[in-house]
DNA sequence: GAATGGATGTCATACACCTGTCATATAAAT
DNA sequence: ATTTATATGACAGGTGTATGACATCCATTC
């Protein structure tokens, strides 16, 4: 989950702003000062979002640009254009390099930030639209809610998480640890016990409808989603 | 189903690369320099689309769209706005002259394509009811008005966005960042938090008639706009 | 041109609800 | 019976929302 995002510009000091209010904003970034050095970082590993300067010397930013869209490799990968005020007018109006956004020098970090969130929202595949079903449990990510019949469930963020998870990954056992990967996320610090006691709210909620039983407990495994016996 | 676009800018470098974008498109296009070009080609054709250039020699854009938005003939042909970023108040004004959507220059092909496919789709969808109803609660769009039963209720402008959002996608999820992009719009940079202000402001000219628990709120989610319980 | 009023974005604070953890009870293996 | 693993209730801090207040920006009016 953490988002890295490559900042290329010629001006150290600019990199450097540019660097300190990304981390500021929790993003980790690396910097390249020309188009070599971009390559090299590119390929040392894919960035989330690219941030590039319009002007550099040599190879410029939007050759730099439509390298980036040729290839296959890199084509997905968001970028934003850094502008100077005066170079907008005639010259980029008619260039399109394919970026994703523009942002004009001098900018605010609040813009700039906001595009970046804005583009990255953009760039990542909407989740598809589906309702999950077992017997006359229906979970509807659409609208987020979970049904018995026409009866509402009120389900807390992590207890739906974990419901939708094990209704679309029935019949199979998951060991705490993995519960904690694939339902909490990757990166948490936290006790395997704490999955007992979701369980346990869950089973609790779906109980008045004889549903507790759908999720079973494996001794010394874990647990397991099944609509059988 | 060949979709025509007529391009109307007085730079004819601006306007090669629309065309080659719209083509790569699979638009055809055709292209007018100045106002009186583009009433000739109107009167040629009808184009199922015009991309209108704000600032140009003699008459303006603002001109060309109001004129076009006075005739019967031409009145329902959708306008895509151009313009130059600083220009924030006159994109008001071009709005207020009947054009669909503006871009601001400059703007990824990306962009412009996603935002003419957008202008198409609501110009060809069979118009949305005039008036929307949830029980006594009716939104009109033609005369801009909210009203429960025979009583009528002063929205702002925002305010009737969102209720005009919410009550033609009920029963879905959005999120705070959703909601900016859909009822605010894209390219639109505020903060989340200021939605949650807006709904506050909604529910509270809702609540007299009882209507205000028709925006629910999911935690750590978003709104969701439910007719259910 | 100053003044008034509405609309809107942002904050600070109050609040409600989650959530992770622990202690203890209970059930299952050995 | 003893050991081991899970179920359960309680609780304190944390997180996400609701809400009121405020500053700004515009448009209108005097």
């Amino acid at each position: 989950m953490n988002i890295d995002i490559l900042v290329v510009d010629d001006e150290p000091a600019i990199r450097q702003m540019l660097g300190f209010a990304l981390e500021g904003a929790g993003y980790t970034f690396r910097e390249a000062g020309n188009a070599e050095e971009t390559f090299v970082e590119i390929n040392n590993a894919t960035p989330d979002l690219i941030l590039l300067d319009w002007m550099m010397p040599g190879m410029s930013g939007v050759d730099v640009a439509r390298k980036l869209r040729r290839d296959t490799e890199t084509r997905q990968i968001p970028i934003i254009m850094l502008t100077a005020r005066g170079e907008e007018d005639d010259k980029i109006k008619g260039l399109d390099c394919g970026v994703d956004d523009y942002v004009t020098k001098p900018f605010s970090t609040r813009e700039l930030m906001a595009r970046i969130k804005a583009v990255l929202r953009r760039s990542e595949d909407p989740l598809e639209p589906a309702t999950l079903t077992v017997d006359t449990l229906r979970l509807d990510t659409e609208s987020h809610r979970v049904l018995v019949g026409e009866k509402n469930l009120e389900l807390s963020p992590t207890e739906f998480k974990l419901l939708q998870f094990f209704i679309s990954h029935p019949e199979r056992v998951y060991s705490r640890a993995q519960l904690l990967d694939l339902v909490w996320g990757d990166n948490v610090y936290i006790e395997e016990r704490t999955v007992d006691v979701h369980i346990r709210r869950l089973r609790k909620i779906l109980a008045p409808y004889d549903y507790d039983k759908l999720i079973q407990t494996v001794r010394s495994v874990g647990y397991r989603f099944s609509v059988h016996e």
